[in-house]
RNA sequence: CGGCGUGUGGCCUAGCAUGGUAAGGCGCCUCGUUUGGGACGAGGAGAUCGCUGGUUCGAAUCCAGUCACGCCGACCA
């Protein structure tokens, strides 16, 4: 199965064949899999600690909200009543009242915040959460959307909105840092339009990932909130001129989500592709006639440590197989590179290595370069950092191959069958429900670094909004 | 939630029209031979056929209901 002939049957394979998740008992469930959570693991370890380098720290709310508080800012419940879990029963009896199980965690944080905030020395309150949530979904697809799902949550409230603003828009910055610095995804930055703005938010900031069937997948939000849950949680502080004056507050989240960005961003025929930085194992040692000749295992395990040492995720592959059976596992489960060591390596002192993708002979088969033993550790750590900046350019070029401006309807409704659009609309929501009724594409974002250009909407004719093209594409 | 489709050992599938108590491949276990691109032979374990009910002497097979999964749509930070 390649992802050209069904796309979604070949992302399904791979989640299962490379052993990252499959379906939990309950509907709409995820279980885990020990090789998907260590990607998982080392995300949060890049994001965790770019959150302390900002200032945050991290906490732990709840999983159970009473009901009331969902129902207290309008728009939330209105957006958030459809997905909700709740709990009706403890120890056997009715709750007095009934529970939901956290959606999103502004309103029990924010009932928190009202209390611990008195002053403006106590802002800007800097808050993370890493936790899992409940929606209902009614078309769960593994990490993509499920009904329960792992995430982190940034909670903060500052003086005013010009700090909050600030903030907002830090961390989308941190996302997209992460986005190509850690999973080489490139991402477009940018606003929502208010028709796309998360429920209660008064601005919604995204970073949108294109996947290789050029669908976009929405990689992490941050939302100024305004003052919206403060009115709704009575979050004031006492300000410098004596005045109970409201806070301004944020959240921002990215989740295991990104697992399902990471498979559909950079897999291809033969699996999954890792990029370094997030791989579970970075090199992967296959033994070659070891039954008959043990050195070669005492050397794989030798080179492993040096490059663990080394800060380095080696793994030993000592299973009972044949090596083209292992070759083909780890090129399937997207190890970035694979070192070969059998006897022949032993005599010439070297070692045998292939790259996953990015340097291929005719037959798409990996060219396999032999290294010198002692210059082991020197040149894995070279090659996985080009392999990252051969996963980010190759990504970034199919992103930008795939990324048009258009100005007619005809060129979009070509465009949005196999990527994106950027264009000139007028940014009301029929035209917006227009589109998507038309070719199922909803406006991305309103990119950050597009350039300043007004003009006629490409659908209605009437002034452009936003005062920049806006992208367009279909949607995971 | 609407439309279409699928549920048979861990995985893929045959059997179902014309009911008679489940077959094959992969995988798994044991032994031997093998090992630089998915090994081979011999022996072996493993399924109340998604679930519930109905029809029948008898149901994987027919009927009804239900659950789960997949695709499309609607919905969805």
């Amino acid at each position: 199965m390649t992802p050209e002939d069904d796309f979604a049957q070949w992302y399904q394979d791979i989640v299962k064949k490379a052993e990252l998740a499959e379906n939990g008992p309950v509907r709409g469930t995820m279980v885990v899999r020990p090789y998907a959570w260590r990607i998982w693991e080392l995300m949060q370890g890049y994001l965790d600690q770019m959150f302390k380098d900002t200032g945050h720290e991290n906490a732990y709310f709840p999983l159970l909200i009473p009901e009331s508080y969902i129902t207290r800012e309008a728009d939330h419940i209105e957006g958030f009543a459809p997905e909700l879990w709740t709990v009706t029963k403890g120890g056997g009896r009715d709750l007095e009242e009934p529970a939901v199980i956290r959606p999103t965690s502004e309103t029990v944080i924010g009932e928190m915040m009202s209390k611990w905030i008195q002053t403006h020395r106590d802002l800007p309150l800097l808050l993370n959460q890493w936790a899992n949530v409940m929606r209902w979904e009614r078309r769960p697809r593994l990490f993509l959307r499920t009904s329960e799902f792992n995430w982190q949550e940034g909670h903060t409230a500052h003086a005013d909105r010009d700090d909050a603003m600030e903030e907002t828009l830090r961390m989308l910055d941190v996302y997209e840092t992460f986005a190509v610095r850690d999973m080489a995804l490139p991402v477009v930055k940018g606003e929502k339009t208010p028709s796309e703005r998360f429920p209660g938010a008064e601005n919604t900031y995204t970073i949108e990932g294109m996947m290789r069937d050029g669908k976009a997948l929405q990689s992490g939000t941050s939302h100024y909130l305004g003052t919206k849950f403060s009115e709704a949680f009575d979050i004031r502080y006492q300000s410098k001129t004596n005045e109970r004056t409201l806070a301004h507050t944020t959240s921002w989240g990215v989740s295991t989500r990104l697992i399902g960005a990471v498979i559909m961003a950079h897999g291809d025929a033969k699996g999954l592709v890792l990029p370094p930085r997030i791989a579970s194992h970075q090199v992967v040692f296959v033994p070659v006639m070891a039954h008959k000749e043990p050195k070669v295992s005492d050397e794989a395990d030798r080179l492993a440590k040096e490059l663990k040492a080394a800060g380095v995720r080696a793994h030993v592959d000592h299973r009972d197989q044949k090596p083209g059976y292992k070759f083909n596992d780890w090129e399937l489960k997207g190890v970035p590179l694979r070192i070969e060591i059998g006897p022949r390596d032993l005599e010439a002192g070297t070692v045998t290595i292939a790259q996953r993708l990015g340097r291929d002979d005719e037959h798409g088969n990996p060219i396999k370069d032999a290294v010198a033993m002692g210059d082991l550790v020197r040149h894995v750590t070279e090659r996985l950092a080009t392999y990252h900046d051969f996963l980010l350019a190759r990504a970034t070029e199919f992103r930008d191959a795939n990324t048009k401006q258009v100005d007619t309807w005809d060129e979009f409704v070509a465009q949005v069958k196999t990527g994106w659009a950027s264009v000139l609309y007028d940014g009301t929501e029929a035209t917006e429900q227009k589109i998507k009724e038309a070719t199922s594409a909803t406006p991305r974002c309103i990119p950050s670094d597009y350039p300043a250009e007004e003009g006629a909407c490409f659908v209605t004719g009437a002034p452009s909004a936003f005062g920049k093209r806006v992208v367009f594409g279909r949607s995971y």
